[in-house]
RNA sequence: GCGCCCGUAGCUCAACGGAUAGAGCACUUGACUACGGAUCAAGAGGUUGCAGGUUCGAGUCCUGCCGGGCGCACCA
């Protein structure tokens, strides 16, 4: 019986009691079946009864008698307790539990997939880094947590596409184009240039590719360097970005938005929406009307767009591609723009709370012996994705920036992260997958293989722990992606690799026999269990874009 | 000044408004004739920054303070 069965039969046990005249009031549409943190407290407990005391009139703890005394007659339900100010603890028999293991081995890959969010088709725009320079360690959280998440989002049903936005049209590409020339030539990068032994690399690559470049007028040079600078820069980007298992469904260029005229689109469409005015030559988004504390700029007076008139075509671009929701994943430094693009989105007509999602990661920071590193792009100390990969490995560097809120700011440690200790937790989720394989070729070279199942067998407590740990996982899959929040599932999976090792640990509950013992049923329904927890924890390290080792 | 995020064990962090606030690391003490110990068991460690409020119930929601981070352009 999986928490869900056992949601369902609860909600009839109430619809029962409201019948019989026992309650006022409506059975609640959900029942919310929870694996307690104490054993005590059975194998799940509700509080339905504390949510239905106040409509009912009546004491919660009446009310949850009056549903315990149903529930105490469903099948598969061993013990009901009502406890505390009425919550409702529940005790499976041991094999509506333990069928729980044949579920999860049968639904393989899909153990967890879900549907809550079926029916969305979600734009997940994120990294986006500006191809000046390398990936830098601010856009490898989102790398890793937008990857994360966007792999959580199709798990629960929705329609996803990964987006890059490649912002090759504005003047730091200029300057980033003039630094490559001048570097080339052979002068000193511009006061206001770029530095880093990436220049010299791509200003040399774009010579030997070019022989010719440096013979032409200065500014038909910068165009090549602009043309053949950005498409290496943004080559190695998005290599940076393979060894680090992020690929994107589509890059998408700001060039393409101008030379399509889109910008002239969405100001039409802005003005058309009444939203557009005119003051000191300058063209202005009227954002104040819909909750900006300034309006702001789309032209400016000398006649060039703004950044902000790109993101306007941008956003409406994505909405006409057939997205219902555009979801954007900035940095802290970016919070600042909520307000203007969800103004913005308002003023062409739409309601922001559906069809725009801005998410804020609040800032990495690195650290080496204790000191904070500064860095600047300017002068070239810069930590980038390819050297987090080189250093620590891409799985370790995606679990460890995944592992949190998005909304705690951290430090990284970079002596701690190269150390490659057991103190960081990815080899301990890790660890117990390769431990479940372990098992199971163990298991195999005793003949135990996955045919004969008798659940009720698994009658250990550490049986029934694990097993309701195993239950919760779609569950858990579904709040990642409802709360936008990876790190949800990376607690879980630490929690659900704990159970696991300390029911390897228990002897009553070995899957392979001990000595000359002979191979049990009870043996048998073990190896079934080791499965289980073997599917969850490699399709929850898959759903976090980390390897699920079969040996460490 | 205004806005967003944060403040929880020595450290790093969890906790759909639920029960005695939990993990890991570090520390102390145990378990290797082993399903490979990258593991497990036990111990110690807390007035959840402060003060009010909302309710059956607040780390969580509301108000006000205190402290830290980050933003407030006709820059991108």
């Amino acid at each position: 019986m999986t928490p869900a069965d056992l949601s369902a039969v609860i909600r009839a046990s109430v619809a029962a009691a409201v019948d019989a005249g026992d309650l006022l009031g409506e059975a609640p549409t959900e029942v919310v079946v929870e694996r307690p943190k104490n054993p005590e407290h059975g194998d799940y407990s509700t509080n339905v009864a504390l949510r239905l005391a106040k409509p009912a009139g009546k004491p919660a703890r009446e009310v949850a008698e009056a549903i315990a005394a149903r529930l105490r007659t469903a099948d598969g339900i061993a013990k009901v307790d009502v406890a505390g100010p009425g919550f409702l603890n529940i005790t499976l028999a041991a094999d509506a539990l333990g069928a729980l293991a044949v579920s999860v081995v049968a639904a393989r890959d899909d153990y967890g997939v879900g549907t809550v969010l079926a029916g969305q088709n979600l734009n997940l725009e994120f990294v986006s880094a500006n191809p000046t320079g390398p990936v830098h360690i601010g856009a490898v959280r989102w790398a890793a947590v937008g990857d994360a998440l966007a792999r959580i989002l199709q798990a629960a049903g929705a329609q996803v596409t990964r987006e890059y936005y490649f912002n090759d049209a504005g003047s730091q590409i200029e300057r980033f184009a003039r630094t490559l020339r001048e570097v080339a030539n052979g002068r000193p990068v511009p006061e206001d240039g770029y530095a880093g032994a990436y220049i010299d690399e791509i200003a040399h690559a774009v010579v030997a590719a070019n022989p010719d470049v440096l013979s032409l007028p200065e500014d038909e040079q910068t165009e090549v360097f602009r043309r053949d600078g950005v498409d290496r820069m943004f080559a190695e980007i998005k290599e940076s970005l393979a060894g680090f298992g992020v690929h994107f469904d589509v890059y998408f260029n700001e060039r393409d938005l101008h030379a399509n005229h889109k910008l002239d689109a969405a100001i039409k469409r802005l003005r058309d929406q009444g939203n557009i005015y005119e003051d000191d030559g300058a063209i202005w988004l009227r954002t104040t009307r819909y909750g900006d504390d300034r309006d702001r700029v789309l032209v400016r007076s000398n006649g060039e767009w703004t950044y902000f008139a790109a993101d306007c075509a941008y956003y409406l671009d994505k909405r006409d591609r057939g997205f219902d929701r555009v979801v954007i994943m900035l940095g802290a430094d970016h919070h600042g723009y909520i307000n203007r693009l969800r103004a913005m989105a308002t003023s062409f007509g739409d309601d922001p709370d559906q069809t725009l999602e801005i998410l804020i990661g609040q800032l990495v920071s690195l650290v080496r012996d204790g000191e904070p590193l500064r860095m600047s792009k300017r002068a070239g100390t810069v930590i980038v994705l390819a050297d987090l990969v080189d250093a620590i490995g891409a799985d370790a560097a995606r679990y460890a920036l995944v592992r949190y809120s998005s909304d705690q700011s951290i430090d990284i440690d970079l002596d701690a992260w190269a150390r490659q200790t057991n103190d960081n937790p990815v080899y301990y989720v890790q660890y117990a997958h390769a431990r479940t394989r372990n098992v199971a070729r163990n298991a195999e070279s005793f003949g135990i293989g996955l045919d004969d199942f008798h659940p009720e067998l698994l009658d250990n407590a550490a049986d029934a722990a694990l097993l309701t740990a195993l239950g919760e996982f779609p569950r858990v899959v579904a709040a990642a992606a409802e709360l936008r929040a990876p790190h949800r599932l990376a607690h879980y999976l630490e929690n659900l690799a704990g159970v696991y090792h300390r029911w390897y640990d228990t002897d009553e509950c070995r899957v392979t026999p001990r000595g000359d013992d002979p191979v049990t049923d009870g043996n048998r329904a073990r190896a079934w269990l080791n499965e289980a927890t073997s599917v969850v924890l490699a399709n929850g390290l898959r759903l976090l874009g980390v390897s699920a080792p079969e040996r460490m």
